[in-house]
DNA sequence: TTACAGACGATATAACGTAACGTTCAGGCC
DNA sequence: GGCCTGAACGTTACGTTATATCGTCTGTAA
């Protein structure tokens, strides 16, 4: 797993330091500009556990005092995604922090209902059985999406219902 | 299996018509109505093996001579969806006929790259696995999105590319 | 110091989707 | 038939997500 549902007294300024480290060194290795810009946008995804959407991101940097339009959020969110520091979730448009930016991977999502948190499995049994499935078709899988909406354990606790 | 890569010379009309009928049927036994419109649309995304986006079925619905804004497309879009006798894909915003609308499931697709033809599978050992691994961090899975791109087997013989 | 490339600013527009409200039409009932 | 009702649809307006394009700035290196 690259990142669990975090319970809600976790220490999260830490956690968010934790990833912009990581990113800043993967960087360093790879040659990569972490910029104040794509730096930025990379705490603010982070600084929430559920996924943020573009234009949040755009508002939270005006609220940054930054003039800032839509090309500005997309071209930092391309860089993170493009160097897996953040994944983009198809089924809500929304973008999540990676918990495992050190090497290629292609994750699997839960999504909470009840919370809206996001937790990230790489699990090979998972993409193993597609890319299996899919070739005895005949088909060579490339890119998986896997997205899951459900409950987590904390809302289920509070009887949280699903949408 | 629901529905498969068809060849490029397959009897495309029977196969739209396989594919009404059955919504027809559907809709008899539940009590639903498969308006006109609502038949036109289903049969526009059957046209296409690959998926069609909302506004290139609106322009459809235009060129037929009919007056039609976005709500027009989305409401039928909603029944067809909601009913199961199309699927959304969450990684292309674009919508693909169901093979199996009788019953209720949730299916994986997939997506080629070379020539945009969709095959939609409903494999219990996919589902399952996703299911279980999702169990054991604590998370009841509810609705699954899986959608794999790559390359299908008639594209892989032609050698395309995967972009 | 010049040349170059990548990042960013700025404007505009494309693509996808929904809210709200009025009208029409099919089906049930008297 | 005439009336009622609710679902479907028309219509206007708007909200949300994403991209094209071109100009400017800045850091790097010849």
């Amino acid at each position: 797993m690259l990142s669990d549902f975090r319970p809600g007294d976790h220490d999260h300024e830490a956690c968010v330091a934790v990833a912009l480290d990581a990113a800043s060194a993967v960087c360093r290795e790879r040659g990569l500009r972490l910029t104040p810009l794509r730096r930025r946008v990379l705490e603010l995804v982070w600084r929430r556990h559920a996924p943020s959407g573009a234009y949040d991101l755009l508002e939270a940097l005006r609220s940054d005092g930054r003039r800032a339009d839509p090309p500005t959020v997309y071209r930092a969110l391309d860089f993170l995604v493009g160097n897996g520091f953040v994944h983009r979730l198809e089924s809500f448009n929304a973008y999540v922090g990676c918990g495992g930016p050190e090497r290629e991977h292609n994750g699997q999502f839960l999504i909470c209902d009840g919370c809206g948190r996001v937790a990230e499995l790489e699990d090979p049994a998972i993409s193993g059985i597609i890319r299996e499935k899919a070739r005895a078709l005949g088909f060579r899988a490339g890119w998986q999406t896997v997205e899951v909406i459900g409950l987590c354990g904390e809302c289920r606790g509070r009887g949280e219902s699903p949408a």
